[in-house]
DNA sequence: GGTGATGTGCAACCAAACGTTGCACTACGG
DNA sequence: CCGTAGTGCAACGTTTGGTTGCACATCACC
């Protein structure tokens, strides 16, 4: 019993997605190609060092990863981590969907087979 | 120009789904139907205050709400607003999954016709 | 109708995360 | 060699997820 979710779901992947700045982050990166703490923040609303931080938390779970390059630090996208995370993203999404339109055939069904919207007689509350 | 992810998506919904707890919570309030803080708290290894902030949480975005009912309060998952969150994780998802695919080809690309791996001409740092 | 149990709400407090500013350090370019 | 562009580290403030503690409302039973 207690099906919940199913495809155990990575916590760490969800929440590093989870966060809009990463996000936009992720976003960049995989427009550009690729990008350093500095110029992913001159696009970005928050400062280089805000970005430096997310970037540190995106390789850890290993989302990203860099390589230095002369004086600076360019960071690209994992292709295999991230396509996980997409697969994870659309797994939850698949499954709540599936759990929703189950819901409304079985409200479907309640509602045309009996009409009483309220009260008359009420005792079952625990 | 700057397409970032097109489907303009809805940073709130996403951060309320984004909290591993509210997204068990959700869960549960699908399996289960309906539940009160007290009732969610029990299956849940966070306490009644905890849950009640949450449910408050996605109160506030629109993806539950209650119905007092004696002297518990049930809340109940919003069809509606949860296809929405649904339909916006599965939006990104297929944006990011297309971008993946594209990458892809490119970089399979670049590699077929050239294969030189690092320096030699590079001034193109901005 | 009291009295205890159950359920909720509010406030204070703690810890982690997101974001900032400031400074030190390294590498490139004149 | 000296300035500049890029990174890293540390201190700090604010928001958020979580806790504990207590006050208040409601049901249930005698």
């Amino acid at each position: 019993m207690t099906p919940t979710v199913g495809p155990a779901i990575d916590d760490d992947l969800w929440s590093a997605v989870g966060d809009p700045t990463r996000r936009r982050m992720l976003d960049l990166l995989l427009s550009g190609g690729a990008g350093t703490a500095t110029s992913l923040s001159e696009q970005l609303p928050v400062t280089r060092q805000a970005v430096a931080k997310h970037l540190g938390v995106l390789d850890r779970v290993g989302l990203v990863h860099a390589t230095p390059y002369g004086r600076e630090k360019r960071y690209h996208v994992d292709d295999e981590q991230f396509a996980r995370a997409v697969a994870q993203l659309s797994a939850v999404g698949a499954t709540w969907d599936a759990r929703l339109q189950r819901i409304k055939r079985i409200a479907e069904a309640i509602e045309r087979s009996q009409d009483d919207t309220d009260n008359e007689n009420d005792n079952e509350k625990r």
